[in-house]
RNA sequence: GCGCCCGUAGCUCAACCGGAUAGAGCAUCGGCCUUCUAAGCCGAGGGUUGCAGGUUCAAGUCCUGCCGGGCGUACCA
């Protein structure tokens, strides 16, 4: 039994079924909107009274009645026009928040049928460097991930870098002009930006250069060895820019993920061989397209998705069917998570379409976009500098740290200045990630130094604050005979934090449901304030045994799920602030 | 034009898929440190949930129509 609200409607329903003679009544439980209303409540019962023409409130009773005694309920109560208010059992509370003291690893549900799920994210661009346009999808995509396997899945990372392309024959060109001394072409890629400006500009104002590159496309497609050489040092070069990136977030991906669009260039040609072979391609305006019913375009005219140019080239739709049916059929994904930005939803719209109806992937295989919307600036428009160029992950996460040191020197100047840089790192690079992971991804998300790196309200210093402090009480504490002892409800702030604790799984379940790590997020802020409630109420180390044994306890079951919570998002904890 | 997303306190965001009096934080104002980290806690003010209808015992949530904003919409990704 891990998740109460889930046991309880399982329990309301059977009896809410039986007294109303319906099958499958829902009772519809979920926590109590105010704590007047008990712990959890019924709000099934009216609807299935509607539905009998009978009363409510009297329905009610009589599924009360029909529930009878049980370990985990204290009372029930029948309230307002016919709610069913729960109210659990301090002693059932107190024996299974016990259960908690050496592992919570019992409030992580395990699924039931784990499916293998294939996540598509952070794919970056190789021509350039990583920007801001790429931190959302990488935060909020290792946080799935991490519940996701947390939860029993079997999850497999997919980092759909972009390799290959026209703007790669602008960048081996330039390269190839400056030098072809190896090391001096490695000192020009060490800032990929300045280098992909540099070469554009050169593109854009040198004819005979841009004839070059484009020459340079075509020797790169056909496999020309010297160009291919060159290609492979420039992308190796990029991955490690990334690479530093994901260092630096803590991001779960590995080499090892790295399925650039390259891998799928000798597959293309077949994927329109099938789609030619499924009668779906139409020949218009020279271009290779597929149309379907569903979609519309201006005027009402038929919608392509264009999987092959007038030039006879590939587009990105090519490579990302090559892609699901990769994922579906050699990786055996029941899912596949798509987590881009919400404006390639037409994109994916389309090509899940395509895919289904060319049979790239079984019927039962669902794909999914996991959109989210754009970063802003305080300003309300799209994060850019001053001057209006894209920032660089990498010079937003240092300003992060340093942002950080700052605040940390300033309210602990006399830590020692490595420590103090190691818990600047944590708590800049925490603040970044939790910002955005603490708002609902499908809305655009405004970008704020000032609120995210606040030690107040639902931030990541906040959290980390609350987790140090706890840590703290921890170690004064000197009497090892803690573990033997009982939990303890002396005081309504401790049955408050102990009812938060166990509904971690719910939370969690809700996460993998919608894919959405602000729930998450706003669990640990809330489970953070009942705590510090709890320790302004609760004296701990100054009360005497057995409670201090009991609030010890509860201290440290609050500090390892607020540190299992923050790890699921991707963030690292402080022993010491 | 058509399609998708969005509109909630001055600002940033919630609201567990239709439930009881719409909640937090910031900012503003007022309390609490000889007491486990005050990077904290407690309290106050602040709302016709863009507008108008509809469905329902019950609507911020579902339906329709407006208004306002963002994004997308045939060979870029």
């Amino acid at each position: 039994m891990s998740n109460i609200r889930e046991t309880l409607e399982v329990k309301i329903s059977t009896a809410l079924s039986s007294v109303a003679e319906l099958p499958d009544s829902k009772a519809n439980v979920i926590i109590a909107s105010r704590s007047e209303f008990g712990d959890y409540q019924a709000n099934g019962i009216m609807s299935v009274a509607k539905q009998l023409k009978s009363n409510p409130r009297e329905l009610a009773q009589q599924v009360v009645e029909q529930l009878g005694h049980d370990p985990l309920i204290d009372h029930y109560e029948v309230a307002g026009p016919g709610f069913i208010n729960i109210h659990l059992s301090n002693s059932w509370l107190e024996q299974r928040s016990k259960e908690l003291q050496n592992s919570i690893q019992s409030l992580i549900p395990q699924v039931a049928e784990p499916q293998t799920i294939v996540v598509d994210y952070s794919s970056p661009n190789l021509a350039k460097e990583m920007h801001v346009g790429h931190l959302r999808g990488t935060i909020i995509g290792d946080s799935l991930v991490r519940v996701l396997e947390a939860l029993g899945h079997k999850v497999i990372r997919q980092n759909h870098v972009g390799d290959w392309g026209t703007q790669f024959g602008m960048l081996i060109a330039y390269l190839q002009s400056l030098s072809t001394d190896h090391d001096i072409q490695s000192t020009q890629l060490a800032d990929l930006e300045v280098f992909y400006r540099a070469a554009k500009a050169r593109f854009d104002t040198d004819p005979d250069f841009a004839a070059t590159a484009r020459a340079c496309v075509v020797k790169l497609q056909a496999g020309d060895t010297q160009i291919l050489a060159i290609w492979e040092q420039f992308i190796e070069e990029s991955l490690h820019h990334c690479g530093a990136i994901y260092e630096k977030l803590n991001i779960k991906i590995q080499p090892s993920d790295l399925r650039a669009e390259s891998f799928y260039n000798n597959r293309l040609q077949g994927i329109i061989d099938d789609l030619n072979d499924k009668n779906l391609v139409t020949v218009s305006d020279g271009a290779k397209c597929v149309f379907l019913d569903q979609f519309k375009g201006k005027d009402g005219n038929p919608l392509p998705v264009i999987v092959q140019k007038s030039d006879g080239g590939f587009l990105y739709a090519t490579t990302d069917l090559a892609a699901i049916q990769f994922r579906g059929v050699e990786l055996g994904a029941e899912r596949v998570l798509y987590v881009v930005d919400a404006r390639q939803s037409l994109h994916f719209q389309q090509i899940f379409a395509v895919a289904h109806e060319a049979g790239f992937v079984k019927e039962t295989c669902k794909l999914e976009h996991i959109a989210y919307g754009t970063m802003m600036g305080k300003d309300g428009r799209p994060f850019k500098t001053r001057s209006g160029d894209t920032i660089k992950l990498v010079d937003l996460l240092d300003e992060a740290s340093r942002r950080a040191f700052v605040l940390v020197s300033d309210k602990n100047p006399d830590l020692d200045n490595a420590l103090r840089q190691k818990i600047a790192e944590t708590v800049g690079i925490g603040a970044v990630k939790y910002a955005d992971l603490s708002k609902n991804r499908t809305s655009d998300y405004i970008f704020d130094w000032d609120s995210m790196l606040s030690f107040e309200g639902n931030t990541a210093p906040y959290l980390l604050y609350a987790y140090a402090r706890i840590k703290s009480i921890l170690r004064k504490q000197e009497d090892t005979s803690v573990s033997s002892s009982n939990i303890i409800i002396t005081d309504n702030a401790e049955r408050a934090l102990i009812i938060k604790l166990l509904q971690l799984p719910e939370v969690l379940q809700s996460v993998a449901k919608d894919y959405l790590p602000s729930h998450l997020s706003t669990y640990l802020y809330e489970l953070a304030g009942i705590f510090m409630r709890f320790y302004e109420a609760c004296p701990i180390l100054k009360a005497e045994p057995p409670i201090k044994h009991s609030r010890l306890l509860l201290a440290e079951i609050t500090a390892n799920t607020l540190k299992e919570g923050l790890h699921l998002l991707g963030l690292e904890t402080l022993e010491q602030m």
